[in-house]
DNA sequence: CGTGTAAGGAATTCTGACACG
DNA sequence: CGTGTAAGGAATTCTGACACG
C-alpha cells in the first residue's frame, strides 16, 4: 500500500542504505528475519520497511542477540499486534459508533 | 528526506510500476523531464516521486503534448513553487509570529 | 518526435561452498 | 553462529545506432 511496504529496492542499494554487507542481508533472510520479494529472474526486492528492520536487526546482533532469538521476539510482537487488532475489531463490531 | 524522494529504484522496477518501457523512461530522462541518480557503475536510480512524475508524463504524451512542452510547463510550476516559498519566507521574516 | 529493437559490453546479483571460530 | 571471500553463471542495465514516420 504505502511506499514503505513496496518491495522495489535491490540488495546493493539496501547495503548502502544500511551499511550492512550483502552477505549479512542474505543471511538474515535465510534466518527468516526479513522476507524480500523476488523478480522473475530471482533478484531480491526490498521495501523501506525491510531497510528499517535490517537496521534494528543489526543493532540487536551487536547487542549479542542471536538470529533465532530475534526471530522469536519478532513473532511475539507480530502476534501481539494481530491480537490487538482482533480485539479492536470485535469491539468495533459490538459497539459500532465507538471511536478509539 | 522522505521515502518519496529517495533515489533507490532501478529502471526495471520503474518500468513495472509505470507500465512504461525502459526505452521510454530513458528518453524522458534524455529530454530532462526526470533526473534519476546514478550508481558508481552507472545504473539509474529513481525515486517514488520520479515514478509518479513518469505516470503524469505518460498521460500528457498520450494527450498529444511534446516533451519540450511538458518540460516548459514543469519549469513554470517549479518556478511558481519557488516564488511562493520565497514570498512565504519573506512574510515569516517580516512577521515572525504569523502562521499560515 | 517518440519508440522499438538488436548488439556488445559492463555492472549487478545469485547460489553453493570453504574458511574461521 | 555470523560473516568474509573466490567462483562461475545468470539477470539486469548501459550506450550508440538504425529504423520508422
Amino acid at each position: 500500500m504505502s511506499y514503505r511496504d513496496k518491495k522495489v529496492i535491490t540488495i546493493g542499494v539496501v547495503s548502502e542504505l544500511t551499511g550492512l554487507s550483502e552477505r549479512q542481508i542474505r543471511y538474515y533472510e535465510e534466518r527468516r528475519l526479513i522476507h524480500p520479494d523476488r523478480s522473475k529472474g530471482g533478484t531480491r526486492k526490498f521495501s523501506f520497511d525491510d531497510v528499517e528492520k535490517l537496521v534494528r536487526i543489526a543493532n540487536q546482533i551487536e547487542d549479542g542477540w542471536q538470529t533465532s532469538e530475534i526471530r522469536k521476539q519478532d513473532l511475539k510482537e507480530t502476534n501481539a499486534q494481530i491480537r490487538d487488532k482482533m480485539i479492536a475489531g470485535q469491539l468495533n463490531a459490538a459497539f459500532p459508533s465507538r471511536k478509539m
